[in-house]
DNA sequence: GCGACGATGGGCT
DNA sequence: GCCCATCGTCGCA
């Protein structure tokens, strides 16, 4: 079976997130990505990783989010639909991956902090195993050539990147949360246990 | 093992 | 002109 029909297949039986999943609160959300499936296909590699670590992002109230400082061209995008791509450069190198969460109008987003390295499957696909570290923002976008230029996109597999659910359960007593890194300016924001991960055993 | 620091460019004041 | 949702390297123990 072509990788087409497969992925045709998966989203039939809905183990590819769509709008439905991320129209929800961006905790919610966050905390239910930890285990789900990224992929990213980039020519003809496809990489394929666990979500272990995200942080929530939400609203104009949020002095650490973004959108804190209203619409701009940059934050448009988290204003808009759920499920869409929000990426941008920090630090003048690092590309940071994050997914639109909320309601179209409501600004939102869950940053992916890191994957780790998955099985290869034995549904025929060949992936291409992650050879280096994916354990923080920066590393896993240059890792899985993830740039501004999936910024806007929907997360689907004609995007090159999507999230699927394969029934991956991550047991709440295996996960834990903290205050989200990298945003001591952020005032009373900063201490907001807004950063989900899974834990090392 | 760990803290300090420099790289590097877009966004916003 | 200043501020970053980071990371690798360096110096010192």
């Amino acid at each position: 079976m072509s990788i087409f029909k497969q992925l045709t297949e998966k989203m039939k039986k809905k183990q590819i997130l769509t709008k439905d999943f991320f129209e929800r609160d961006t905790k919610t959300v966050a905390r239910e990505l930890l285990g789900k499936v990224l992929y990213r296909r980039s020519g003809n590699q496809i990489y394929r990783g666990i979500i272990s670590e995200t942080e929530a992002y939400h609203g104009t109230e949020d002095l650490a989010c973004h959108c804190s400082k209203g619409k701009t061209p940059r934050t448009e995008v988290m204003f808009g639909e759920p499920g869409h791509i929000y990426i941008y450069l920090i630090y003048g190198m690092y590309q940071m991956l994050n997914f639109v969460t909320m309601k179209e109008g409501f600004p939102a987003a869950v940053l992916i902090r890191g994957i780790k390295d998955a099985e290869v499957s034995s549904d025929g696909i060949h992936f291409t195993p992650l050879n280096a570290k994916t354990d923080g923002p920066g590393k896993l976008t240059r890792q899985l050539q993830i740039d501004k230029k999936l910024n806007k996109k929907a997360l689907l597999p004609a995007s090159g990147l999507w999230v699927a659910d394969e029934n991956i359960n991550i047991p709440a007593h295996l996960t834990g949360t903290s205050a989200r890194i990298g945003i001591d300016y952020a005032g009373e924001w900063k201490h907001k246990p807004w950063r989900f991960f899974i834990k090392e055993t």
